[in-house]
DNA sequence: TTATTTAGTTGACTTTGTCAACTAAATTTT
DNA sequence: AAAATTTAGTTGACAAAGTCAACTAAATAA
C-alpha cells in the first residue's frame, strides 16, 4: 500500500459521506430516523428478530433500541411476540401496517436512486455499478482480516 | 439503466454507510463532532473562510454554526478576524494550536485507514483506490446533470 | 441454592441539531 | 438620501438523537 492509497480512500470517503448525507435528507423527511428506518429495513428481509439481535446487528443502545420498538409498537407497525422458550425475550415483526409502511419508505428511495442514475448514460450507469461492485468485494475482503 | 443497478447501489450505500460509521466513531471518542472535524478540515485546507462560505459549503444552521466556532474560539482553535469591507461579516482561520490540533485528528484517520489497508494484499488495495476513483468520477458526472 | 449472566425497561442526562426572533450592517428601491 | 429589504451572525427556546447506569425478571452456571 502506498501513501496516496490512504489519502484516496480518505478523499473517497468524504465524498460518499456527502452522498450518503444528500440521500438520508430524504428519509429525514419522513417520520422516521435513519435507525429506525434500518431496523424497519432488517425486520423486513429477516421477518423475525430479537431485541438482542438488532443490538448485535448494529451495535446500538439497548435503552434507545427499547424506546424505538416501544414508538414502533405504539404506531402499530411491530407485533412482539413474546418467546416461549424465553420469558424475558420477545421476537418482533412487521405488522402488516409495517410492511406497508416499509415498502412505502423503500419505493422512495428506489426512485430517489432511479433519479440519480438516470442522469448517467446507460453505459457509465453500467460501468459504475460494476465499479462499485467490484469495491464492495475487495472492501470485505479488507475488512474479513480485521 | 435496469432496475438491478438501483438495487445494486442501494446495497452498496448500506454497507458504505456501515463502513463510515465505523470510521466516524473514532472521531466521536476525540472532543470533537463529526461536523466539528469537518470544518477543521476545511479551515486548514482553505486557510480562510467567513461563517457564510461555512453554511454555503456543509448546508449547515447558521446557529449551529455560531455555536461551534464560538466553541472552537474558546478553546483558542481559531482566530476570528473581522472583515474591514464588512462589518458584519469576519473571517475564520485555525490558529497554530487549532492546525496543530487538526494534524493530530488527522494523523489518526491516516493511521485507521493505514491499518484497515495494511489487510489487503498490495494488488488488491491498488484495484480498490482504481475502482473508487473511477466510480467517484462517474458519481460526480451524475450529480453533474442533478 | 446461591451467584452470575442475559433480556429488556426506565429515568436522568448530554449531545446534536432546528427554528425563529433579534441586532447591526449592507444593499436595493424609490 | 430616506425607506425598505436583504444579508451576516447571535441568541434563546426547544426537539431529536443518543448514552449511561440502575433496575426487574428470567435463565444459566457454580
Amino acid at each position: 500500500m502506498k501513501p496516496q492509497h490512504i489519502q484516496e480512500l480518505r478523499a473517497f470517503n468524504r465524498f460518499y459521506t456527502n452522498i450518503i448525507g444528500l440521500l438520508d435528507r430524504h428519509i429525514l423527511n419522513s417520520n422516521y430516523s435513519l435507525p429506525e428506518v434500518r431496523i424497519m429495513y432488517e425486520l423486513y428481509h429477516r421477518s423475525a428478530l430479537t431485541a438482542s439481535d438488532i443490538i448485535a446487528l448494529f451495535d446500538i443502545d439497548k435503552g434507545y433500541l427499547s424506546r424505538i420498538l416501544k414508538k414502533f409498537e405504539k404506531s402499530k407497525l411491530i407485533n412482539k411476540i413474546s418467546s416461549p422458550s424465553d420469558k424475558r425475550a420477545f421476537v418482533v415483526q412487521l405488522s402488516s401496517k409495517g410492511k406497508k409502511e416499509f415498502e412505502t419508505l423503500n419505493k422512495a428511495s428506489d426512485k430517489q436512486i432511479e433519479n440519480f442514475l438516470k442522469n448517467l448514460p446507460d453505459k457509465d450507469c453500467d460501468d459504475l455499478i460494476k465499479k462499485i461492485n467490484e469495491a464492495q468485494k475487495l472492501l470485505k475482503k479488507g475488512l474479513g482480516h480485521e
